[in-house]
RNA sequence: GGGCGUUUAGCUCAGUGGUAGAGCGUCACAUUGACAUUGUGAAGGCCGCUGGUUCGAUCCCAGCAACGCCCACCA
């Protein structure tokens, strides 16, 4: 009460801020070893592992979103008395980060990661990565995410290095991790392989050309890449195709663009014969299906595009790809074996991080085999032991495990987790780049440094090569628990209990996250999935900086404060929408906790030494309104409607509680009876009550709000009873 | 090509088998107030279209359309 000076007005959001953020921080509440309610032995857990954000920049508005849902979890089951964990960290992102500062580096100072050399390149990267954490961190807080950062993880720090490394030799151990030497998805950009799911489709028009490889040769075929062709052994028709079937089983051979193909008519049930001449010309070396068929008929496979995606047979040898197909169609057009030229529209697959048009290359590398593990992704959401919310996304997530082929997880890339495998540097094995110098001693070693060959002595150097980044997210929520190492913490938090993200990261992560928790602790990883949609601009239009309609979390919690910024973003849109956000709606939630501030003034003025229970029928029923409310409220988190629950208790506290109670308490205040003493007494339990409820979602001002009530025995609004 | 989602007031979105809801915006009036950011009220809807189930459908079912998204190796 004496306090009553500083409620000025209006409300000040960004110096209270600043300041109530620092309070809770050096309460220690955010770690649950020091919430007074988790020394109760019955207390329940409640964890959330945060997603972790890539060190590539900044935050933005998709991560104040998913920050601010997760806040309002986090501090309903703390205000509740859970043993409450909200563990914070970040993502190194391999590919992305490094892709980064290989742009920046190049721009600045014209050079590549090969002239800075691998040492130097990674230092820079490193630097990059620690700024950006820094950034990142500060963020994190001015959101008001309440998360303990005494246990903050990083993707590759030390721990979780040491979770990779087990994980990996676990998983070959068991057979589940394979090297081998097979069609990849190589991004010549990149200079790297990607993932099945790295990759982007772009619908393009494209030149379909139909020719033949040589004058005698019976068939004419189709393709978009006649550069290809140089490495065809065989041409696949179907076995029902009329027209074609008195060749099959038959050889020819051709001479094509200075190279000498031997090419064999083969029968498949996969070719079309309604598409094109009805004929594929089979290239293994630079198609997955290709490749498939070429296996199933024991035809050779013969490379002709390299790593820097240029011809290496025929007589336009050295040339870039899209140089060379110009000049075979010449050619062809010359010789007369062009028979049509026609436009379609074909999707290309592309990198996601540098949009390099992506070249099947047939490559040794590590993969995980994923067959076995199916059932382990499959079976928990399948049971409804993961639950997803919504849960239409359960369909789209079955879809992608039923269709999933072996994952590549090696990467040509430097940032990242070294692949934990040592070979002979005498060549006793295939290495990366000498896969033809071959000797007797066959030993390597996995998940394990070793200097020498325990077998024949030689020494040992390690694979060049760097995991894919999200092999290392998919052991997040153990490994942030101090996993493989077995401890108490481990058996408190995991299964975790909601993991929330952006829908668009369901097959990258939430799915590898329930097969890596499922192969190595033989638990799920998290009992709920909540997805979030993506935040537009007020068009709907994707954020980005081509568009430049970006809105900068920051500047808008500077202009209108965290809390109004946060219930924006929840309001209005269910799990897995997309949501638009404007100003407009911000500010009308700046309006808003201006208005919770007038209430507390109000109510804090005017009802100044009042003491007792509420005695008059009216405002007894009034207070069982609000039990209701918070029933309500209580149930919508509970089931993860966020933004219902927001609405209701802002419509409340506006439209019944101030509009209404507190304008027909102005007479009865006025008077001098029982009633002025109820009237009273029920202002004041219904604003406690109110910024309790509103606490998850705004809790900056409803903490500032309550430091300010006269309450005897007064902590923190952060871990009042619920 | 396969799958998924959306369609309700000018805009953004809730919602229920029984005559349609909120916020913002608009308009009118009031207001120096706990409120620079206020209040009261009003206008505004074939609840995408066509059928079916039902006493009754915005809701359930079928089909269609538009928009959006995801997946896919048609050469």
């Amino acid at each position: 009460m004496e306090n009553l000076s500083s409620f000025e007005k209006p409300y000040n959001s960004k110096e209270i801020e600043s300041k109530i953020y620092q309070i809770w921080e050096k309460s220690g509440y955010f770690n649950p070893d020091n919430l007074p309610a988790t020394k109760n032995p019955e207390a329940k857990s409640f964890c959330i592992m945060m997603p972790p954000p890539n060190v590539t920049g900044t935050l933005h508005m998709g991560h104040a979103l998913g920050m601010t849902l997760e806040d309002i979890m986090i501090r309903y089951h703390r205000m509740k008395g859970d043993k409450t964990l909200w563990l914070p960290g970040t993502d190194h992102a391999a590919i992305a980060t490094q892709a980064k500062v290989e742009k920046e580096i190049y721009k600045k100072e014209n050079k590549t990661r090969y002239d800075l050399g691998r040492e130097e390149f990674l230092k820079r990267v490193e630097e990059f990565a620690k700024t950006s954490h820094d950034a990142i961190i500060g963020q994190i807080k001015a959101m008001g995410a309440s998360c303990d950062f005494s246990r903050e993880a990083f993707t590759l720090d030390e721990k979780r290095s040491l979770a990779v490394r087990t994980m990996f030799k676990k998983m070959h151990d068991d057979g589940l991790i394979y090297r081998g030497n097979r069609i990849v998805n190589w991004d010549p950009k990149g200079g790297t392989t990607i993932s099945d799911d790295e990759i982007v489709y772009e619908e393009r028009e494209t030149k379909l050309y139909t020719f033949r490889y040589s004058k005698d040769f019976p068939i004419p075929i189709a393709t978009t890449r006649p550069e290809t062709k140089l490495g065809d052994t065989a041409v696949a028709v179907n076995p029902k195709d009329k027209r074609y079937k008195n060749y099959i089983n038959k050889e020819y051979d051709a001479d094509f663009a200075g190279a000498k193909l031997h090419i064999k008519i083969i029968a498949d049930e996969a070719i079309d014969p309604a598409f094109g001449t009805g004929a594929v010309g089979v290239t293994p070396a630079h198609s997955v299906i290709d490749s498939e068929i070429a296996q199933k008929h024991g035809l050779p496979m013969i490379q002709v595009i390299d790593e820097r995606a240029r011809i290496t047979a025929g007589k336009f040898a050295g040339k870039k790809i899209n140089e060379a197909r110009e000049l075979i169609v010449n050619e062809l057009k010359e010789n007369g074996l062009l028979e049509k030229e026609e436009i379609i529209i074909h999707n290309i697959a592309t990198a996601e991080r540098t949009g390099g048009v992506i070249e099947p290359l047939p490559k040794l590398q590590w993969f995980v085999k994923t067959a076995p593990l199916k059932d382990l992704m499959r079976k928990p959401v399948e049971t409804g032991q993961i639950k997803i919310i919504p849960d239409y996304f359960t369909k789209t997530y079955f879809h992608w495990v039923d269709n999933l082929r072996d994952w590549c997880i090696s990467r040509q890339i430097w940032y990242g987790h070294r692949i934990p495998v040592w070979y002979h540097e005498s060549k006793c094995v295939p290495i990366p780049g000498r896969e033809n110098e071959t000797s007797q001693c066959e030993e390597i070693s996995v998940g394990e440094e070793k200097n020498n060959c325990g077998h024949c002595g030689a020494k040992f150097i390690q694979d060049e090569d760097t995991l894919d980044t999200w092999f290392s997210s998919a052991l997040w929520t153990f490994s942030t628990l101090g996993w493989p190492s077995e401890n108490e913490q481990l058996k408190i938090y995991h299964p975790t209990d909601v993991l929330e993200t952006g829908y668009e990261i369901l097959f990258f992560w939430v799915a590898r996250m329930v097969m890596m928790a499922g192969y190595a602790l033989g638990q799920i990883p998290f009992r709920s999935v909540y997805l979030h949609g993506t935040v537009r601009d007020s068009q709907g239009r994707k954020m980005s900086k081509s568009l430049g309609n970006i809105i900068d979390p920051l500047d808008i919690a500077g202009k209108y404060g965290t809390d109004a910024m946060r219930m924006a973003l929840i309001s209005g849109a269910g799990p897995g929408t997309d949501m638009k956000i404007s100003e407009e709606k911000i500010k009308g939630y700046k309006n808003f906790a201006n208005k919770i501030w007038n209430i507390a003034r109000f109510v804090l003025e005017n009802s100044k030494n009042a003491e007792g229970d509420v005695s008059e029928k009216k405002d007894k029923e009034l207070l069982k309104e609000f039990e209701e409310l918070k029933n309500n409220i209580t149930t919508d988190i509970e089931e993860f409607r966020f933004s219902q629950a927001g609405e209701k208790i802002y419509h409340y506290i506006w439209h019944r509680f101030a509009d209404i109670i507190i304008e027909e308490s102005k007479p009865v205040l006025k008077e001098n009876r029982t009633a002025k003493t109820s009237k009273q007494i029920l202002l004041q339990k219904i604003l406690m009550g109110s910024i309790k409820l509103l606490h998850p979602f705004m809790p900056f001002i409803t903490e500032e709000i309550y430091q300010q009530l006269p309450i005897a025995d007064k902590k923190l609004l952060m871990i009042e009873k619920w």
